[in-house]
DNA sequence: ATTAGCACTCTCACCATTAGAGTGCTAACG
DNA sequence: CGTTAGCACTCTAATGGTGAGAGTGCTAAT
């Protein structure tokens, strides 16, 4: 169960597992990374047995922290001040140390009950995953809409919105909308010159709704040369929207919590505070983790310097991908300090992700509740 | 051209005019606005005799400053500190001090270049206006979509997206589009308790769209006694529909430049800082804002204190409507600093504006280049 | 009315000092 | 041999004192 819980570090090196390191060394190791994720600071030897009720004196504790660090899991702000997991003690811990449980079942009801209460518009969906997401796990959410690796044509509308404006609106394979305003000029042009009429555009959009569901973009260009003049014109507009439909679109996502991230005492000072916000405003690192995310499903936890993005050294990722891989893919999780509490992160986007999984694919058919 | 930039304030009692301040007093007030706005330091008698080549000794301006301060438009951090321009001190200097010009043509045209660049998407002209006020007055960027007051039908699609889901896809009267998922349970019963093809949804469309045209959510309600089982239950889910589309929602507004607020040495400090976030996160200051900018049309100033809103007493905004004010209407503007360089912001907004009333107007008409 | 001069106030940077926390090492202990 | 007590050592963070500098407000002279 923790093990589907593994990460992008592969590439470093020595996979150091948990049977490197003997039972003291476990039991100090979770101690430390559990109290620093829960004060924040530093944790010396004297605190750890006062607190973890450790039946050993500080001296002994001292000198299993002495290894741990020699093995580089923890580390030393300087001298005199107490220990401080490392990105890799961090990574041991979420692998085997922590003590991991699905989210506890008020929970799931809960959140089951939240989902009962929302409108049908996928867009409160995820706004609402975002807000679950944040408030349970005091970190900034992220949640992207389920789409379609490769657009595809779904259905078209045309529409005469006033004399000036005419706009396709096309719904994709996948069930998101994208709407284009027409050139009218271009347009009329096509249409025997005259001032195109809504039965004209009725017309049109029937014949390309024949003609070009299912297909993708390139395949939409290809067979607009069949059509006529003006469904020909507005096949071609169709396939820039596939295209464009390609990209996750930063106005698409829908981020939660930020403050909680910004409250952190890590990011007190103003630096790292905009080199994070800057990272979560234009979210293009998610388009980086879909590769990612897709290859091993189930939740990838990434952490610090294990983020090939510079800017996303000092925060962690707790991140699951959700749809039908291949038809329509959503990712969705967390981004906080590497101090997360991950025991509760983890079951968190892990459970959102199989509850969004849910209301995807099968909406309409059984009622979950 | 500057008395356009007004404001909410008229409610506190008396409205100082430029009138009772003396040449001096005028001249004072403003360089020391002006010096503490690039700045952001306090500025004292000998800056400012330095720096703006006044014709005076320092005790000069001393004593006008001290005469400012008395009138409120100055303030005081500590005894040995320069002075501040209080939200007073801004007030006047924007409605009578400010030395504001159209923005030069060469901003113009490249603002104007910027739009032509940029696909005819509505949604990207929205990011587009947001990224141009933001990086142009070094704020954070708000802009909202244009939107009717009372959301009204346009024109409905109904779609089979697979076995499972069927969609409904509304262009509102404005151009917005709205979707929903159906109940496919609810709708199947309807349709003679067979699964729903798509020409019965089709047939459905027709209908409604042929019933509808231009009603608000209530008339919907009413006019669907009078239909079909099934269009009538479409119709019942197309008012909510309308109802939902009558709020700003947060999900569509964009902003920009954040980041430029928390540069901003005032916001150095995590709590303030994090009021700032928190609104400018859920934008529902944004509602509060309709009213008061559609009174007065033009460019509308609010200067800390003057904003109803707790939250904002240490910022100001800049902002103006856009579009026809009864058909569709959306905001945009500059949150920063009160220290803001409204100069700069004024114009830049002003311009703005206007540049998006000719964009969604009258788009296809003539080419504005 | 303006200005030079001056006493006064407050901040800020600098420094030294100290208390406390925590370590690492060593020697003693079971 | 692992564990522990004891201790010297190091580093931080808080405290307080000092002095320079900036800027004011007032007064008296121009």
């Amino acid at each position: 169960m923790a093990d589907e819980a593994t990460t992008q570090g592969e590439r470093s090196a020595p996979h150091r597992s948990t049977s490197d390191l003997s039972e003291r060394q476990r039991i100090v190791l979770r101690a430390v990374v559990e109290d620093y994720v829960l004060n924040a600071i530093p944790v010396g030897s004297q605190a750890l047995v006062d607190r973890y009720g450790l039946l050993v004196s500080s001296a002994t504790v001292r000198s299993a922290m002495a290894e741990l660090e020699a093995l580089g899991l923890l580390s030393h702000p300087h001298t005199s001040a107490g220990r401080v997991p490392s990105d890799l003690g961090y990574r041991i811990y979420v692998e085997s140390l922590m003590r991991e449980s699905a989210l506890d079942n008020a929970d799931q009801l809960m959140i089951r009950h939240q989902f009962s209460q929302v409108q049908l518009t996928s867009n409160e969906w995820l706004r609402l995953a975002a807000s679950i997401l944040a408030t349970s796990t005091r970190s900034a959410a992220v949640v992207t809409p389920a789409r379609a690796r490769r657009a595809k044509y779904g259905h078209i509308q045309l529409v005469e919105l006033s004399d000036q404006t005419r706009m396709a609106v096309l719904v994709l394979g996948d069930g998101n909308v994208v709407q284009r305003r027409l050139d009218r000029g271009a347009i009329d042009r096509l249409a025997q010159g005259q001032a195109t009429s809504q039965a004209e555009l009725d017309a049109a959009a029937a014949a390309l709704n024949a003609e070009l569901s299912g297909l993708s973009a390139p395949q939409v260009r290809r067979r607009a040369t069949k059509l006529n003049p003006l469904p020909a014109h507005v096949a071609e507009v169709v396939a820039q929207m596939l295209e464009e439909a390609d990209h996750i679109a930063v106005e698409e996502v829908f981020t939660d919590g930020i403050v909680n991230v910004l409250e952190q005492p890590e990011f007190a000072e103003g630096a790292k505070l905009r080199g994070v916000l800057e990272v979560l405003q234009r979210s293009d690192f998610l388009e980086q983790l879909v590769p990612v995310l897709t290859r091993r499903g189930g939740v990838t936890v990434i952490i610090g310097h294990e983020n090939v993005n510079d800017a996303m050294h000092e925060v962690s990722l707790v991140f699951a991908p959700y749809g039908n891989t291949d038809s329509a893919l959503g990712l969705l999780g967390v981004l906080g300090p590497t101090r997360m509490p991950y025991p509760r992160a983890i079951p968190t986007v892990r459970y959102l992700s199989t509850l969004m999984n849910e209301l995807i694919s099968s909406h309409s058919g059984e009622t979950h509740d």
